[in-house]
DNA sequence: TATGAATGAGAGTTCATTCAT
DNA sequence: GATGAATGAACTCTCATTCAT
């Protein structure tokens, strides 16, 4: 399809970023080839010689940026190694940030297009993952209790997607401040564990 | 502003329940007027004389269809007595449905409309008022512990948005019978009580 | 062809009015039914009820303004008996107004619509007429010399018109002082005469 | 502003001369982009890609199509050594022809727009300023004698306006010959000289 | 590899006009 | 006599996409 058989070329990857702020910045439906090509410091049509369309551009650019989040956050985790650190880095994560603007987008386009429906399911896998190896770990070394590693991480993973979007939208009620020690209380009360406080993890 | 003052008038609803139909079908961006007026019977300027433009007809149909749902349940929890029972309904009228596909395309738009970032925030605070009405009236009555109303409101309420989410957007994993055994527990646990199968409840 | 055969109702001229004051203050391609309806205290279909079409409406309104400009100006010298202060006064009604963006609007139709052209020759022509007379009246008095009247009033006609589209356009060197006293000038030297100061004759 | 920065390209002057014609056959208002685009043998977009909208291009238009009259006209003039000559040139060239028609189009709309204001200004102050060095040439040559350049130009230009619009117009009553023969006099007489018959200079 | 130029399809919106009341 | 409602026709403008270079 695409003329461009060099996948790897070290151009997509540009655009694919330049892309994902736009739609950050103006969301999925407003943002425009153009857009996309100026900030890359390129034309339109230097855009779609690339991809070989707006969609497919917008699709990649939206799970690239997301496999990005998990993979920063997946390198950070395994620096760690205390479940409970590891699960207080996860929830720290998870609140606010430009990623969940992309996520909303994500979800909105998985509603209809099947394509972003399969990259979304994907990427929750992998992102339920995070969780279940957490809680799995801790288990495993007699630091957390709790039901089975799948349950738990439906559980946490479902309680911070719903504060994390009520965040992302600027509630008057929950702030950040809030969502951690929402979080944090619930997955010390289901794990029946104790939590450090975050704050070195933070950048 | 509108040229049409009479804001009663029998028009304007049906063409608002046109367009949120049109919006779960199609979604927020793809929902041209012409769409629209063609559900309602009538033409893209049939649809301009009621409203100033797409922009506002939209934003107001996404509004008018959460009301909607939300006075629909309140109406139906209403009729109920016993706070588990209507928790229990609560929590199955979360469950899928045309109106979580809306809420998803609110929450995108409220990440850069005021105004519709305004509607978000008062329909969010509805949601969970209907919760935390029901905890408190439970409380009061003896049969939920737990911790304050408004606390186990914002906890309940956005693990049922997160699940809901993944429910809406077909996730391989999370069921609707997965969501309400896990809402349903989870319920139980916090508030310390045991609800009804709210099978009987089910439309 | 209009459905109302009373064309001396007293209606027709009430828009017709107000026509004309929003072609003033709109110009005549930018002048909407509604604009001339919300002057006039109606609806559209209230206007289009007295006038056939927009055309018609603004047409006529065109005609209804100058002819009542011309015949406000023939009974304010009618009022005179001296030629030279009748002369005076022309000039001093040719300055500036209103109505010199009317007639502005009513050339630029004319070029195009042959029924404005036919009025335009109409109101020219009683233009000139009126110089004319005023000419001939003052050559046969024994007060002015010069051309024969209507070479006269061809070229005086013309240079009040000239300068008069300058006024009107706001041309930074012409004032309307200096297109009096040019005009004064050019008067008292093509007709060997003096006039008066007009000032006496100014509203 | 425009997406197009080189100004030089042949493609606007191309565009400009097509939207003149027009403007001079239908009007100002009634000039739609299609047409344009039409007559220069491209698409409504094919025009848009040149100019950021309709008004634009119009107005652009206007102004370059006056500019292209005064340039012709001055190369003439240019050519000619004797004031005399040039004046009887710049008479014969004032009369009628579709310059006059897109000149009244460019009044009309210089009574609203700030932008047409401003064109009409810079074109009338060119038109009187070639009059006046025509009338300084002959005063210092010792050809022409009457009143101070400035004032001569506002008196003999204002007559050529008026005097062309009625000719343009069509008015029953004055013909080209009638415009002539009455400018050629009132500069004599001004000017204290005698014109030669301008029939050589005719194209 | 990339761009300037161009285009076709289609969107929202405006507005004169009609019609039932 | 007049209006609220509705509509069809038309227009400007946007934008992804194509193509020659």
């Amino acid at each position: 399809m695409s003329p461009r058989p060099q996948i790897d070329h070290i151009r997509r990857p540009q655009l694919l970023a330049a892309a994902a702020e736009v739609i950050a910045e103006r969301g999925f439906a407003a943002t425009r080839i153009a857009d996309v090509a100026e900030r890359a410091g390129t034309s339109a049509p230097g855009v779609l010689y690339w991809f070989d369309s707006r969609d497919e551009l917008l699709a990649e650019a939206l799970s690239f940026a997301e496999s990005g989040f998990r993979e920063r956050l997946e390198t950070e985790l395994a620096e760690l190694h205390d479940p409970a650190a590891k699960l207080a880095t996860l929830i720290e994560r998870s609140i606010g940030g430009d990623d969940w603007v992309l996520w909303l987008e994500l979800w909105t386009r998985a509603l209809r297009d099947p394509q972003m429906r399969a990259s979304r399911q994907a990427l929750d896998d992998s992102w339920r993952g995070q969780i279940r190896s957490i809680v799995a770990e801790g288990q495993r070394a007699g630091v957390f209790a709790g039901p089975e590693p799948e349950r738990a991480a439906l559980e946490l993973g479902s309680l911070l997607d719903g504060l994390a979007v009520q965040v992302t939208l600027g509630d008057r009620l929950v702030s950040a401040e809030l969502m951690r020690s929402v979080c944090v209380e619930v997955a010390e009360r289901l794990l029946e564990t104790e939590l450090p406080v975050a704050s070195e993890a933070v950048a």
